[in-house]
DNA sequence: ATCCTACGATGGACAGGTTCTAAGTCAAGA
DNA sequence: TCTTGACTTAGAACCTGTCCATCGTAGGAT
């Protein structure tokens, strides 16, 4: 995630604290935090970061094209660090936990021309759901 | 959808007026209103009926199974009462509208065992996101 | 090294969507 | 008809997310 931070500044953001700590913060495997959860971990690092910062920071994550929104359930987005290798998510209704996992073909190709309806498509979200083994 | 009233009352439901006229809102193919939008047609015939039991009857049909939550994209959740015809959702990221639509393969197919990390997988629910041709 | 200043951070107000609570009402079985 | 607990109500509370005015600071200029 050190080269995310490299990349960003190649962009021209300006390097502050907080967007270090929200930065590290999604770096590593399988994670999918809420924006609160973001924001509560930052905060044990840096105990005066805002809210809004967080959100702020977020956002351009996202617009970046360097974390991806994950709209799990009608509740609060998660946020997908793993931006960069296409996959979808496996939710266990149990226990809410979110697995990264990619099916064999890409689903946009399976909605027809017909099925479209005039709209430009220009991605697909699956989410599987089922039990994981210890809530099973 | 009167036979929903019957399978309802067979599970053991008071039937109130509220829910009778919630029920009948969410009556007729390709509705996906929101809450809100149900509360307010549910109002033009019973003035008198709250938000409040608004969201407990949507909470209850979808537990039963009978009424389909949609997440759209931070906006407000709808609710999609074809919930006996598998299909999938087409929504457009600017207006959020939805469509009902059906893909060529179903998904679920699409996910080897391998990917599955033991989880048991019950459902696929994707989401197709893109611009609906006033948006474009 | 210090200064400037535009960009970023802050926190508090605000808004939309949803859930909770306490009190009153009524469907349906006895 | 009576009784009772499930249902409804209004409004407060809550959660997620956005906006705003003000303050602070990263990083280029000097």
């Amino acid at each position: 995630m050190s080269d995310l931070l490299e990349r960003l500044r190649g962009r021209g953001w300006r390097m502050t604290s907080q967007r270090r700590v929200v930065a590290e913060v999604l770096d590593g495997d399988h994670v999918h935090f809420t924006a609160d959860e973001v924001h509560t971990r930052a905060a044990q690092r840096l105990p005066e970061i805002s809210r809004a910062t967080v959100y702020n920071t977020l956002g351009e994550l996202v617009a970046l094209g360097e974390v991806i929104e994950v709209a799990t359930d009608g509740r609060a987005k998660r946020y997908d660090p793993n931006a960069h290798h296409p996959h979808q998510h496996l939710v266990c209704s149990g226990c809410g936990t979110v697995r990264d996992v990619h099916p064999a073909r890409d689903p946009l190709a399976d909605l027809p021309a017909e099925e479209r309806f005039g709209f430009t498509v220009s991605r697909a979200e699956v989410t599987y759901r089922g039990l994981c083994p210890s809530c099973a």
